[in-house]
DNA sequence: ACAAAATATAGAAGTCTTTCTATTTTTTCT
DNA sequence: AGAAAAAATAGAAAGACTTCTATATTTTGT
């Protein structure tokens, strides 16, 4: 498959659950760290702890620590690009992939 | 969960597999019939049915039948509201659920 | 160095998803 | 009406995802 359906895919279910599209959401004005975030969820500590991983390794999601607290931010320029090219996927274009014979 | 959430998270969960975002790119030019969706991909007939009523059922993807063919197509309105919606999302704004106390 | 706080990792149980084979339904053409 | 073509449904197996409990790691303050 081509790649940049399986990139995009992987950001696509990376934030295709409720609970983590909530959390982007509020991280959007701004960092939080992981005790703040939470507290706005009823689940445990290790399930967000996995949640927040496949943000990260989705490329989402950017962490950073402060001694004993993890901030989280959204990676702006990843979410930015990742919407462009949604749009691009949407939209009719002259380089579509249906005018293609393979 | 807020329906937000759980709406749109239903949609990106459609479309989070490599095959059926593929498959909404062929469909941004306009309507293909299930056979001709069949040939870009290595799959079965069943598999591929059941992906188009995953999509179906996201609200993304419309079908219609002439003969014995049935013909997708995206449904290019709420594909355009989801789109917005994905970039409220991600946005910083002013109701921001990040200000809000629960 | 030790205790406490915050987060991560390991492992397990249950659920959901993917994709197949076999079969049925819908429609057309003879 | 019967055969053929296109698509849908049923059911099953394998794999992936979610979320828990228990435990380990990292860091700070005493």
């Amino acid at each position: 498959m081509e790649q940049i359906y399986t990139d995009t895919a992987k950001v696509l279910k990376a934030i295709s659950d409720p609970k983590r599209l909530k959390i982007v959401d509020m991280l959007s004005c701004g960092e939080l760290c992981a005790c703040k975030i939470l507290e706005a969820f009823h689940i445990t500590q290790p399930t967000l702890s996995h949640d927040m991983r496949v943000l990260i390794e989705a490329g989402v999601v950017i962490d950073r620590r402060d001694g004993k607290n993890i901030y989280y931010s959204l990676n702006a320029d990843r979410l930015s690009a990742f919407h462009e090219t949604l749009k691009h996927i949407f939209e009719e274009k002259a380089d579509c992939i249906c005018h293609r014979k393979e």
